[in-house]
DNA sequence: TAGATTGTTAATCGATTAACAATC
DNA sequence: TAGATTGTTAATCGATTAACAATC
């Protein structure tokens, strides 16, 4: 039995990743958990607790191999392991996604990208050729596609959800605002830009209360 | 002394509110927190304390009155205290955000828009002008901006901070996968596609191995 | 009164941090 | 050996959930 790893371990792998690759690979050939944590100001005993799960650990006074840690993590985050997915909505965070430093670096291969709008179908966004959200349905079961963004409006959402809930799809990645309603058996994360405001919101409140 | 409201409580307050906003508002004069918990399923407990965060509390048999919780919580998330803030690049992301819902339901009000990018300097994006980033120094301390979005590549991202940090902003949203180095005075909230990816890229194994 | 609902207090759970032993 | 660093065990902290009393 694999343990499965805590949510917030699995956010901060990525920074872990990131920070590695922005070393100079042939000069820092070691690094130690003390030093990540400091430059990513996180406590380095959750550093050193993350990286036992994702990598095969490292050594007393010396630290941990770079190069094998980079790989350990892009295992474990699945990113070796190409995953297929569809996105429906090219909207301009349908696009930012689209861009966003490939995605194929992450292990996700956008198989195919769908809209409603008349005037972007059949036209190519970076690389990619828009289709008709009516060509959706088809093309996920025959593909046998697991996952979908969506990027539409809140009006459109729950019914671009439904049909991709029909067309077979287990996971949805949800940049609308509306809390969709799924099979208890379908994956759904939120992605959303209101909490993240409140949250910002209220700090900045309360930074100026005491000033 | 107001007591600070916990990060999660501020995160579901925006889903309240987007519920809330949804219902009929001649039809439904009270609600529940047991319904609204089943509706977004989440536990009525749960609900129940962060609306006393929020609000004014409810009556035992009858709920909360649907209007006054409305603003309650837009109160208590900032929403009716207007917010200036900038934006910096105005990529596909930063178009995303300029465009999101108004942004200014929130309470925000984006008073520049900033960008390397010739092409688009001088433009018209969203009804924004977009500035030249050496504008921006001057326009943020003659307006007193306390906040802003950096929505730029990796390369740019802690340069365009520094510049941020030096015209006198004290918050930043941060949209690149840099982790920003800043004075510890300065908020940062980092929004950090990476991980959400981390997130649901593991979900995925974790469903697809039991199967 | 009975039942639905609120709100509070206590128990549980999970994540972070502190303390410390093991190791190179 | 001394000191830096890993990794583990225990303590702390914060958030969620359960139990229950109060109220309309």
């Amino acid at each position: 039995m694999i343990e499965p790893i805590p949510t917030q371990t699995l956010q901060r792998l990525p920074l872990y990743l990131n920070y590695l690759k922005s070393l100079p690979s042939d000069e820092v050939l070691n690094i130690s958990a003390t030093m990540i944590a400091e430059e990513l100001r996180l406590n380095d005993v959750q550093v050193r607790k993350d990286l036992a799960m994702a990598g095969q650990g490292g050594r007393p006074k010396i630290g941990y191999p770079v190069k094998d840690l980079i790989s350990d993590i892009e295992h474990c985050l699945g990113y070796d392991n190409i995953e297929r997915v569809v996105i429906v909505g090219l909207d301009n965070m349908g696009r930012a996604l689209l861009k966003y430093e490939g995605f194929s670096e992450y292990g996700f291969d956008i198989v195919a990208a769908f809209d409603f709008d008349e005037s972007v179908i059949g036209t190519h966004i970076f690389g990619k050729q828009v289709l008709s959200v009516e060509k959706l349905p088809k093309i996920c079961s025959r593909m046998k596609i697991k996952m979908g963004i969506i990027t539409v409006g809140s009006k459109e959402a729950q019914s671009v959800c439904d049909l991709l809930v029909k067309s077979g799809i287990m996971a949805i990645w949800n940049f609308s605002s509306v809390r969709l309603k799924v099979p208890d058996k379908i994956i759904v994360q939120n992605e959303n830009l209101a909490s993240s405001l409140a949250v910002l919101s209220n700090h900045l409140v309360e930074k100026f209360r005491s000033v």
